[in-house]
DNA sequence: GTTATGATGTCTGTGACTGACGTCAGTTAC
DNA sequence: GTAACTGACGTCAGTCACAGACATCATAAC
């Protein structure tokens, strides 16, 4: 028999997330949190850099899909379309079976400025990490991180329509309209000088 | 004779980043930097919510700019033009002098994770009120946040062209030209399903 | 002159986080 | 087969960010 039950990770993030939803962020300690899955503060601490952390464990595998999408573009696609096949694959992620889990958890997110501050920093990063992906493709910059920055906002912005209970689409499908959006607000403005875009495959 | 040094916000800003980029951000206590100028722990803490928000006092004239540049705007110009506004109005708060100052506290900034993390909160924070004024003038969503959140990435990436050594050009020209960019990338990829933009005005 | 005000100091407490060190089941080396 | 090793945890003690409550006192308002 093991000395410890598995997947404290795990265990932490599940109850502090049923914690915070029903006691508040604030209010409830990162000594509870480990308490109440039978471990201490100090291993709480062990797992998760800092307390916001617990509720953004396991965000890696949402981020290596972003980067199997770009993986995915045709090489010879523009730094849009391989931020578009980024997104597609990254909604596979997230079955309409996952809203509920989405919502509450958002819930709580939403309702602290120290948790939304480490969302849009999650965010930011996120594009920074789909930036040099796209650098690595050899697009330029700025593109590659104009690019980048603008599939993170339509994500954000499709995600959080996603969520909301009228909302009976699939997060690919949300996903291609805010994306069709964008382009279709870019249209409406008129280039002043820059040439076309020059970049993609360098060397 | 006044009771106390008027100015007490200013003089712990500059204290802070003095202390922060002689002896590092986290080796800084928010009691020394209140001892160094005279105040308490207590007091720094009146005048800022927290250690990192002394580093952002007096973001609401910047904010500020922003909003002035979407007034201005014509009544008639599409979303990214007002945006365009917004960035040409707010450029004018940083001319070439103020290149010195901006790049020490950029270079504090970006040596520590919480400020980093604080500063693209700041960012997100600006898209969100940029969002506001855009449907205030009658943008729908999701343009209006796309459209601001594009105008807070186009400052955020000609800001940092701005500070580097090697750069010559005023902010308003890189801006324009990181924007153009924007603007001739979006134009490379295929809108596949949605009709141009229907927002702006409504009612 | 009295009173109100506002910026400050003082005192005290809580909770997030950290370093050092001890513990012990399971694994590996010999 | 045992000894050394490892990895995940507990314990203890400490620092610092931050907040509530209350006192202080120069200046403004009356």
């Amino acid at each position: 028999m093991a000395r410890w039950e598995p997947g404290a990770a795990e265990r932490l993030q599940k109850a502090a997330l049923d914690l915070f939803a029903s006691h508040g962020y604030e209010e409830t300690t990162a000594a509870q949190i480990a308490q109440s899955v039978g471990l201490t503060e100090r291993t709480f601490f062990r797992h998760f850099s800092d307390k916001r952390e617990v509720l953004f464990y396991g965000q890696d595998v949402f981020v290596r899909a972003f980067l199997d999408g770009v993986d995915a573009a045709p090489q010879d696609a523009p730094p849009i379309e391989i931020v578009a096949c980024a997104l597609r694959s990254v909604a596979t992620l997230f079955p309409a079976e996952r809203r509920t889990h989405s919502r509450t958890r958002q819930a709580v997110i939403e309702q602290n400025p120290a948790l939304r501050e480490r969302e849009s920093h999650k965010l930011a990063g996120l594009a920074t990490t789909l930036a040099d992906a796209l650098r690595a493709r050899g697009v330029a910059e700025p593109a590659a991180t104009l690019a980048a920055q603008s599939g993170a906002t339509v994500f954000g912005i499709a995600f959080a329509q996603w969520i909301r209970e009228d909302e009976r689409r699939s997060l690919a499908d949300i996903t291609a309209d805010v994306l069709d959006e964008l382009l279709s607000l870019a249209a409406t403005a008129t280039p002043t000088r820059r040439a076309p875009v020059r970049s993609r495959r360098r060397g």
